[in-house]
DNA sequence: ATGAAAGCGCTAACAG
DNA sequence: CTGTTAGCGCTTTCAT
């Protein structure tokens, strides 16, 4: 019947074609059947269908997007996945895909840019339909290919300007955050942030952080960028011991960490120091990652709507896919909520001469 | 020259086709430089190149893949990226993938065996080169086509009998763990295991346990199915409030968790209750996530080597794909190493009568 | 050194 | 209701 007489051992895959001699009928009508199409007669689909089950037939995808000219695959570029926050985000992000029949093509990009590029150009040429950003680190030839030949791109919880942003409101979230350090009397109060973070998210986080000062009067704003777990940290530009900025009669007393896995590796470096958070140092997180809600941990957090993130970035994605959604690139900006626990509290001011 | 006047805007991704005319020569030779193969003039080399720049070109793997019949996607079944482990595994796997040429096509099963069926299905159909399995659930139907269509298949830090397995000893490894409990004087001990793990390296981590406790004299063995942050528990089969267990005379002083993940969220249902750890109960996970090594959590585990597991999972996996590994199914175990930390200590026995 | 031609496995008109 | 046919974009002999 079909070239390979022992059908279960070393066989290439079977073909439509050999489906179609196997249940003696044409290839149309076999690829009829298994599209689900009308127009086929109940007795030659169960046929067919028998003739697919004997010989284990699995319609060849590949095949399948060569002619239609399009995936069912997203991409998701993704910048560590070691940060609990975009793991998260990811599995979140391909539950969803896979609930409207499509399938995740993963990039780690680890906030290298250079990998940023490999992958995004890895994506196009597998000819996905659509990109997720959950990190993006900035503008660059294969993003604006991948523009031009009309691939939608969504920034889910980043931003960029090539397409969709679902986003939380970064800046109101920075403001939040500095905000209730402010208000629990803290009026040295740092910006923190991780080279993890992609620059945008950053700088919004930043700006909310320094509004906020600039509201309360306090200032100037102080930006700490750190390697945890490094001992050095470059503040305001200049290299310093980071726990020098910690200690001593002029010390911070309060941070704002760009996010989660910042604000708790910054809670590890204190407890090694002996500082005690949040007795001696208040610290404020962004992201709301699961971690951060443990009683040992208990973060003070903004956090982002995660699910809700992932839900509207796919729904988003997938009406550009499918041409529901036309027009000029809209950014829906959510909005976020602090999330109080014990890595802050009151500063209690030493009494004053 | 080309279909499209406006090389910039709404066009279809250029073909090999539309290069060919754009530099004045055939398919053929458009291929050959792309592939970098030998025999093209290099004046006719550097004038495809210029005109696939000129064109943005960039070759559709999609029609590679159907002709080669092979693509270079790697599908990648994965717990439960919710767990640090699974993430932190991801993320290796996908990087060695990647350093070899290969794509990750991620599928995230959340323990659930439809889900997985569903994946290694679709992974099928993509055609992926090989598939990696950071967890296994039983065999399916799925799973036997598989093999018996030649997809070569490997087990990372789980196990399964379709393909390689590259593994950790995780018997030894619960023994190692029940041993430190034991030599730290506790001899009420319990295993402690969430519906997350895979059934098999759960088996064989309470194998261990069961060994250990054996070889000590104690007996006989606890063991508990627990979905945090639940109250109740399932203690040898009978529901129970898990509170209970761990208070009264008769309580279960030290447990091994069969994952960090489970002994984390023990350590915080102690807190909750006010359970000192170490003090009133030691706990013992496996895995070694990075979040145990810090200092509030501490958690006493078993340490997987992960970087190692996921270099040898996609070499073995490669070599098979390559065919320059072949004949039958091979195992590698790979040693484990305890790591103590402070959540586990010295049982204080109240005095006796 | 280059080109022509034959598919890879499938879908989608269009005929019958 | 079913079959025929013409590609999708690429690789790969085989000629030239």
């Amino acid at each position: 019947m079909h070239a390979d007489d022992n059908p279960l051992l070393f066989r290439t895959p079977p073909t439509i074609l050999d489906v179609a001699l196997e249940a003696g009928v044409s290839k149309s009508t076999v690829s009829n059947v298994v599209r689900d199409a009308t127009g086929v007669s109940e007795a030659t689909r169960r046929r067919v269908r028998a003739a697919i089950e004997r010989l284990g037939y699995r319609p060849n995808v590949i095949a399948r997007q060569l002619v239609k000219r399009r995936t069912e695959i997203l991409g998701v570029v993704v910048g560590d996945l070691f940060n609990p926050f975009f793991a998260e985000m990811a599995k979140m992000i391909e539950r969803h895909a896979a609930a409207r029949g499509y399938t995740a093509m993963f990039c780690n990009t680890e906030g290298d840019s250079q990998r940023e590029i490999e992958g995004v150009e890895s994506l196009l040429e597998h000819r996905v339909a659509g990109i997720v950003f959950l990190a993006f680190s900035g503008e660059s030839r294969a993003m604006r290919e991948a523009v031009e030949q009309r691939v939608p791109v969504i920034f889910v919880a980043c931003s960029g300007d090539a397409g969709d942003v679902v986003s939380v409101d970064d800046v109101q979230g920075g403001t939040l955050a500095t905000e209730h350090l402010i208000a629990a009397g803290h009026k040295r109060i740092a910006y923190l942030s991780v080279p993890e973070l992609e620059e945008r998210s950053d700088l919004m986080r930043l700006q909310g952080y320094e509004d906020a000062l600039r509201a309360g009067g306090l200032g100037p704003p102080l930006r700490i960028s750190w390697s945890p777990p490094a001992d050095q940290a470059v503040v305001d530009g200049e290299a310093r011991k980071l726990v020098d900025v910690l200690t001593g009669p002029e010390r911070v007393t309060g941070v704002f960490a760009s996010n989660d896995f910042a604000g708790i590796y910054l809670q590890e470096f204190a407890d090694r120091y002996h500082l005690r958070v949040p007795a001696d140092l208040s610290i404020v997180g962004f992201d709301d990652i699961a971690m951060s809600g443990l009683a040992r941990i208990a973060l003070t957090t903004v956090a982002q709507p995660r699910e809700q993130l992932a839900r509207l970035g796919i729904e988003t994605l997938v009406a550009r896919i499918e041409g529901k959604l036309t027009g000029p690139p809209q950014t829906r900006l959510i909005g976020v909520e602090l999330v109080k626990r014990r890595s802050t509290a009151r500063l209690i001011e030493p009494a004053r001469p």
